[in-house]
DNA sequence: AGGCTCTGTG
């Protein structure tokens, strides 16, 4: 709004002259948009707005305010001057109403929407903008009905419902009109169709769409790392980023690069990789940036390197309650439960006031310090004193809380008193304990659950098979691979990533495509052998594999944490610390491995697996063998 | 008028 407008806009509700010599000797920047709306939206000026007196010029000063109103109450006055003078016809008055979310808030959207004869492409899209996505959807399918023209604006609206409806088929509708329309040139559309189909897993449709872009601006490679790190190729989300070096274009990684970037380095454990991003950061300038600074610290924390996360949160000048969700979770899940609920304490001296998202780094916190009661008290604070209805991230915490402390049946019925459908994530986390605890009766009856949820993956039946072959039930191991091949489960391979000098290796179970191959199967022979000495126990490992050799890949999902820690014994001096990420679980196997290994080899090995940090050191474990 | 973007169960 120029100043002139204001001034305009200051007189036609009726301001004296006192004012517009105060504001005229005050340079207009400086003035507060919200204090102008405060004088001009008292109820004596509102009756006294005349509308008919004035020039389109000042109804234009009108469509700002409609647009910027961020009270319902002025909303209402508004909308109630709005009907007196019957200005809702005008198609930009009602265009901006519309357009304002309070509206539609309030439920205006759709009454004056309906009141207007023949709604213009632009009130369409206003409309569908504002709609819950079903109610868009079918606008889209009115104005193709009638004919109403379908701009690049329209089509990205729908995406992003049908992003929401997760609506694959509507996305497609979409793709085929925009290649009608002629559209493709327009990137912000095209990203946009990247996002739909990066939100429905398909990556290699993501990636034509990129390819075809004739103009690839920073946001369509940002869209591209987002699909990556979306769908499990976080790998390849960081090879991106190397593209993105020295391209012709002249496009370079920005601030949100960095973010996913962050994101990917801190899945994947791949600290050295994150130290460049962030010495990228500081030559960019976008260190003091509060986004870039939050994802600092989950970066770091995720990476082992806690320290370092609370090197970025200390000298924070600005915490906001991101940055405390990230430094808690960090202290959690590196094993600090103490510490993280002294630092939630400390943020509530700081006046910040927790969200959901705190809660659910809070009861992490107490799952991985094994501190039940304070669980349980937290969980009922929550509610108490803090009115925050529990999510299923909650519930699942509690769940893991309860199981992981050996509470297995107590766990189950906390689940069936859940106030919310438990979910298959829900049930894999009482699994996942079963196999801790190995109770294969409950074992059972949770993967009878997710079978009538209809949501057994091969991940769940590995479990299960984890649990037979801890205890020894070969008889069970061959009748569920059995099932598990008749119904074609497939499992996913378990990876393990190690970093190396700024270089990311990563190992799969029967995985021979390293070039150092040769050399790491014969180290990981002598390093068996030699754990062998002081009693390192594979036996349960090597007896699976002899139940069925043909069915290898299941019992090699073990191993692959066992090539990189090889590897990386292989490729540095005694002493250096080794640092291994896991996709899933460890398994028990590997657990021991790495727990002799860290004394005979006098070794630190942090092996951080999908759920938790293992600290492996001088033949002990940290978690002492809790999980 | 619109795109990518911070913390979070397992």
């Amino acid at each position: 709004m120029t100043a002139i407008s204001q001034i305009r806009l200051l007189r036609c509700w009726g301001m004296n002259s006192n004012h517009q010599n105060h504001l005229s000797t005050h340079p207009f920047l400086k003035f507060s948009l919200s204090h102008l709306h405060s004088l001009a939206y008292t109820p004596e000026h509102t009756i006294q707005y005349q509308p008919q007196h004035h020039k389109t010029s000042e109804n234009k000063d009108f469509y700002s305010l409609i647009k910027t109103c961020s009270s319902k109450t002025h909303l209402l006055q508004i909308h109630t001057q709005l009907i007196k003078n019957s200005l809702l016809q005008n198609p930009i008055i009602s265009l901006n109403f519309l357009s304002n979310s309070l509206a539609h808030d309030l439920n205006y959207s759709s009454k004056i929407f309906t009141q207007i004869e023949n709604p213009s492409p632009f009130q369409y899209n206003a409309m569908i903008k504002a709609s819950s996505p079903s109610n868009g959807f079918n606008l889209f399918l009115e104005m193709q009905r009638k004919g109403v023209k379908i701009d690049a604006l329209t089509a990205s609206f729908v995406l992003k419902l049908c992003i929401k409806l997760k609506s694959l088929m509507g996305g497609l509708q979409i793709h085929s009109r925009i290649l009608r329309n002629g559209f493709q040139s327009d990137n912000r559309l095209m990203t946009c169709l990247m996002d739909l189909y990066s939100n429905c897993g398909k990556c290699d449709e993501v990636c034509k769409v990129f390819d075809e872009m004739h103009v690839r601006d920073t946001v369509a490679w940002n869209a591209l790392i987002s699909c990556y790190i979306g769908n499990g190729r976080t790998r390849d989300a960081l090879s991106v980023f190397d593209s993105m070096q020295g391209l012709p274009s002249g496009e370079e990684p920005d601030d949100v690069t960095c973010l996913l970037v962050l994101q990917a380095c801190g899945n994947l454990n791949a600290l050295d990789f994150g130290e460049k991003i962030h010495e990228y950061i500081y030559e960019k300038g976008y260190a003091n940036a509060l986004k870039i600074q939050n994802s600092l610290i989950s970066m770091y924390s995720r990476c082992d390197s806690l320290e370092k996360a609370y090197g970025v949160f200390k000298v924070m000048p600005n915490k906001n309650v991101v940055s405390w969700g990230a430094m808690i979770s960090g202290l959690a899940i590196n094993g600090y439960g103490r510490e993280a609920l002294e630092a939630f304490n400390e943020m509530l001296n700081m006046g910040v006031s927790p969200d959901d998202k705190i809660f659910t780094g809070v009861l992490t916190a107490c799952s991985h310090g094994r501190l039940v009661d304070e669980g349980l008290m937290f969980f009922k604070r929550m509610r108490e004193e803090f009115q925050i209805v529990p999510n299923i991230h909650h519930y699942g915490c509690m769940v893991d809380l309860l199981a992981r402390a050996g509470l297995l049946d107590k766990a189950y019925e906390f689940i069936m008193s859940m106030d919310i459908e438990p979910d298959p994530e829900i049930w894999r986390t009482l699994l996942g304990a079963c196999r801790i605890h190995r109770d294969f009766d409950l074992g059972e009856h949770v993967i009878e659950k997710l079978v009538e949820l209809k949501a057994q993956q091969a991940g769940d039946y590995v479990l299960l098979l984890n649990i037979y072959s801890s205890l020894g039930n070969w008889e069970k191991v061959m009748e569920l691979r059995r099932f598990m091949k008749e119904r074609g489960i497939v499992t996913t391979p378990g990876s393990s990533t190690i970093s190396l000098k700024g270089e990311l290796h990563e190992f799969v179970a029967d995985d021979v495509s390293h070039p150092q191959k040769c050399e790491i199967y014969e180290k990981l022979g002598e390093i068996n052998h030699q754990l062998k000495i002081v009693g390192y126990d594979a036996e349960v490992t090597s007896e699976l594999h002899n139940q069925d050799a043909a069915d290898k890949e299941i019992s090699l999902l073990y191993h692959s944490e066992k090539l990189a820690i090889a590897f990386a014994i292989l490729s540095t001096p005694p002493g250096t610390s080794i640092r291994v990420a896991k996709n899933f679980r460890i398994c028990v196997d590997c657990h021991n491995f790495a727990k002799v290994l860290s004394g005979v080899y006098d070794r630190v090995v942090v092996i951080r697996d999908r759920t938790r940090f293992h600290h492996f050191c001088g033949g002990q474990c940290s978690c002492n063998d809790y999980w």
